[in-house]
DNA sequence: CCTTGACCTTCCTGTAACAATAAGGTTTAT
DNA sequence: ATAAACCTTATTGTTACAGGAAGGTCAAGG
């Protein structure tokens, strides 16, 4: 093989790239042969260019596109490309945060399929200890109670938008919930107006966020979005049977979210908490 | 705002996303509006459409395509779609571990040109304490000092090429050098037909890399490449003028490689390393 | 000298998930 | 009635190439 005059296919064997991608960065000015046969049109290279593909390569490999490649390699001034590099540190930061959230964000998913396959099939009351929670919560004008199922999706649109004005990561819209504040409860008045979503025990995007507490709940599963009312109650009839005491707010958790089957709107299951003692 | 038939510019707001992408999901038959004017063409979603929307959303989240998500929302079987959460966790922890590389790779970039920086402006001896340092090495037919720069360029051909077959990441063809074995030194014979990248400290791609020992090391810059063979000899000179024993393989290791500031091929400064006692 | 096969050229289309724009029709409120 | 705000379809652009068509070029062998 002559080294003074490769041809692309034996330039682009040599670096193991596609013949296309050295056309391509031709006309992209980023990478051009050192001669080119005016008659034919023949592209030819030298052994020595592999340097500059090396260096574009690593920069791709850092996640740059090829403009900003293009003009890295323009710019002579090292500061520049220091502070070019730093800066592009701060992106793949960036990109790993999201990928570790998405992880996360699976995992919950995998989970919540989990739990969704061992929950009684029947709704009936048991009881669990659940660790302590971190929330964030939203508070609406619609009282979840009052509401047709479209008044719940709205309260889920607004928490939505509550979530992305302060750039908490979508992944966090899956676990939802909805509250009865213990006042409420006493008197037997489903009141409901705040939705939240859980969030993860190491998140810090938000300063203080509110904490179910950890401890004993009494507990009752269903699949029927309109029944929540009638299972409230029964719940706090039996926690009035069985003289337990109310000590904290009532919560309802989405347990799994499941748009699949049929074209029916929310097709979930979820598991209604009281803490009691 | 009427809940029931939202046109599509409502339901774009209320979900925050722009209406070309609900278009866009229309088209791909991925949310449709649950009604169509046959007349004027005008999309009416329904606010209860929100949860496949989110679930869409989700699966986007966790890094799913549009036609993966398709495929999701329509089979039904839970077990499939917790198979198919599972895989998609592998795909991003490979992501997560491509990005880490990447990150790594920026690291040494920048502590390159740190280092290039505090170079001595003249080539002139000096004494440095290394660590041990792990090496990837590629053995080729080509003696670095009997050739010109395109040998060297060859020789690192192969080096890339053994890499990419070893599904080392490119990333690593960053800081490479050569090697004179012990004994061509003693004989004061340059002869070199090694190159290497250094790999990680953590890096476990590799059942039992080579090590360059730690310890005491006689050093010399420059960046005139054709320069090299004389500093060598230099700088074995030194070494018998004071009395030192050399205990391991002479290194000359590319401190920084500048494809940047002018057509010349390689643009590079290196740094020769002799161990020593 | 001719042929064959490998190689090269330009040009065009396709990918993913939309964004942006143009040209034009609809709805709603004043 | 008219303007503002909204909607429609259709087309093009984005990134970094891949793939293919139609056709020209090169080196080796008969």
């Amino acid at each position: 093989m002559d080294i003074q005059k490769l041809t692309i296919g034996q330039m682009a064997e040599l670096n193991r790239v596609t013949r296309q991608t050295l056309r391509h960065y031709d006309m992209e000015e980023l990478l051009k042969p050192y001669d080119t046969d005016p008659e034919t049109g023949y592209r030819y290279y030298h052994v020595n260019q592999s340097a500059r593909l090396d260096m574009i390569q690593y920069l791709k490999f850092c996640g740059m596109s090829l403009d900003q490649i293009k003009e890295q390699l323009q710019c002579a001034d090292t500061n520049e490309i220091q502070h070019f590099l730093t800066q592009q540190l701060g992106f793949i930061d960036q990109s790993i945060l999201k990928l570790n959230q998405s992880r996360r964000a699976i995992l919950r998913a995998i989970e919540n399929y989990d739990r969704y396959k061992l929950l009684p099939q029947n709704p009936e009351v048991f009881h669990e200890r659940l660790p302590a929670r971190k929330i964030y919560t939203h508070t609406s004008q619609i009282n979840f109670f009052n509401q047709e199922e479209s008044g719940y999706e709205m309260m889920l649109r607004e928490l939505k938008q509550s979530l992305l004005d302060r750039n908490l990561p979508v992944g966090y819209f899956c676990n939802v919930g909805t509250i009865i504040r213990k006042e409420y409860l006493a008197r037997r008045e489903l009141c409901s107006n705040e939705v939240f979503v859980f969030l993860e025990d190491d998140f810090t995007g938000i300063e203080q966020p509110e904490v179910l507490p950890g401890g004993q709940y009494v507990c009752i599963c269903s699949d029927d979005f309109y029944q929540e009312a009638d299972l409230a109650l029964r719940l706090l009839d039996y926690i009035n049977e069985q003289g337990y005491t109310i000590i904290g707010d009532y919560i309802c958790e989405v347990i799994a979210d499941l748009p699949f089957f049929d074209k029916s709107p929310r097709n979930m299951v979820y598991k209604i908490q009281i803490p009691t003692l």
